[in-house]
DNA sequence: CCCCACTTTTTACATTTTTTTTACAACAGA
DNA sequence: TCTGTTGTAAAAAAAATGTAAAAAGTGGGG
């Protein structure tokens, strides 16, 4: 499965150049001139890896971190921060960022670190954990080595589970991490739980009156 | 608990720097000024960052992040790379470095990223009392070693206890407290009470008018 | 643009678990 | 002994969760 990158620049000169040299190597590139634009992209897919300048004609780049980071904490982002803005870069990075790119900056370098990224990604992008296994690029899912079939939230919810083992997640948490709500009142929730319960997955406790654990 | 940060840099008014910068951060430190020394720290410990320069007296850097990488593959690395020398990152980066810092780089930058990687690094929270053992994380109890298993309330109440040790606890208090109550004529609260004892948790006195008085 | 198949959320209600109240016995202290 | 306080079991109330089915939302193909 092609890395999908996306990125937020309005200069279409600097956009070009990236989507140009990252497809040659491979990669499928998003560009988007705004903070709008990119943001409802984000609704529907989950891109691998993040390029966000910080200033766009619609607002800034680090709210639109932000939102990634709330939405999918795990999308690596990358500021691009201009030339001697060095509080870009260290407010970017206290905000999530996971890496920052000072403009000018060499398409060499660029890509460099985006190969690094992916490699580290593709290094664990096999979940496993205890009847588990998660294969972060296919969205196979095996118990007990046999494969489920799981549409997109419960895979999401389940990946969210397996990299929290152990830890009680509230209902607050899960429906922020996962679903990206504020918080609230739904039974979305419990019915998701209940079809990965369904699927046999069977290590999923409720913890009553705060939400719930997923055990080794 | 502490993360270690260890630093390879031959330059004593860099990793001095470095040093006393991080370690008002509240980190762990160790400079080694050379592949040697450091190498064979790493047998014994193993760091939770590496800051690595690449031109050393009795060698490069980047030998010695093969092998912090094979020996430890979750450790980050980040290479301290000489202005110019682009290659210097490009290869880091292929070689599996997680990140780098081209020289000069501003302290402020450098504690922004180190806190950067240790907040996506997960800590346990435990508080010890006594007998008692409470995982905050998990909500997991132990008493003696044993686990107990206690619902909400009696988990709360226990907690408000353990982090309150020996002092006189009135019902007031707890009541306000742990229940968020404005005050009250309640059998609840001595519910509560009788059910932990029941559950074997012996050291909670009663002050006879006045309230509780959980005893080390 | 519409229809179909599929996914996700909402609704409504059953069920379970927790928490509070009640009622009364036991008790400490003056 | 008398009074106000605490202990405790059982009943009642409240809160949270499980689940099926309906409704709403999505995306693809014709």
């Amino acid at each position: 499965m092609k890395a999908i990158i996306y990125v937020l620049e309005d200069d279409k000169s600097i956009s070009g150049l990236i989507k140009v040299a990252l497809e040659l190597n491979g990669l499928t590139v998003k560009a988007f001139p705004a903070c709008k634009e990119f943001t409802e992209a984000l609704g529907e897919e989950r891109p691998d890896i993040a390029l966000l300048d910080i200033m766009l004609p619609d607002g800034s780049g680090l709210d639109v971190l932000k939102t990634i980071k709330s939405r999918y904490p795990d999308v690596w982002c990358i500021v691009l921060s201009a030339l001697g803005k060095e509080e870009d870069k260290v407010n970017g990075l206290n905000m999530g960022a996971d890496d920052y790119l000072t403009k000018p900056f060499s398409v060499l370098e660029l890509t460099a670190r985006i190969n690094s990224v992916l490699r580290r990604r593709t290094r664990k992008s096999l979940i496993v954990c205890g009847d588990i296994a998660m294969n972060e690029e296919t969205m196979e899912v095996t118990l007990k080595g046999k494969p489920l079939s799981l549409n997109r939230k419960e895979y999401e919810l389940l990946r969210f589970f397996v990299k929290n083992p152990g830890k009680v997640l509230t209902r607050d948490v899960l429906l922020t991490e996962v679903w990206g709500y504020e918080s609230g009142e739904t039974r979305t929730l419990d019915n998701h739980i209940a079809r990965l319960r369904k699927q046999g997955i069977d290590n999923v406790e409720t913890v009553f009156g705060v939400g719930y654990k997923f055990t080794v």
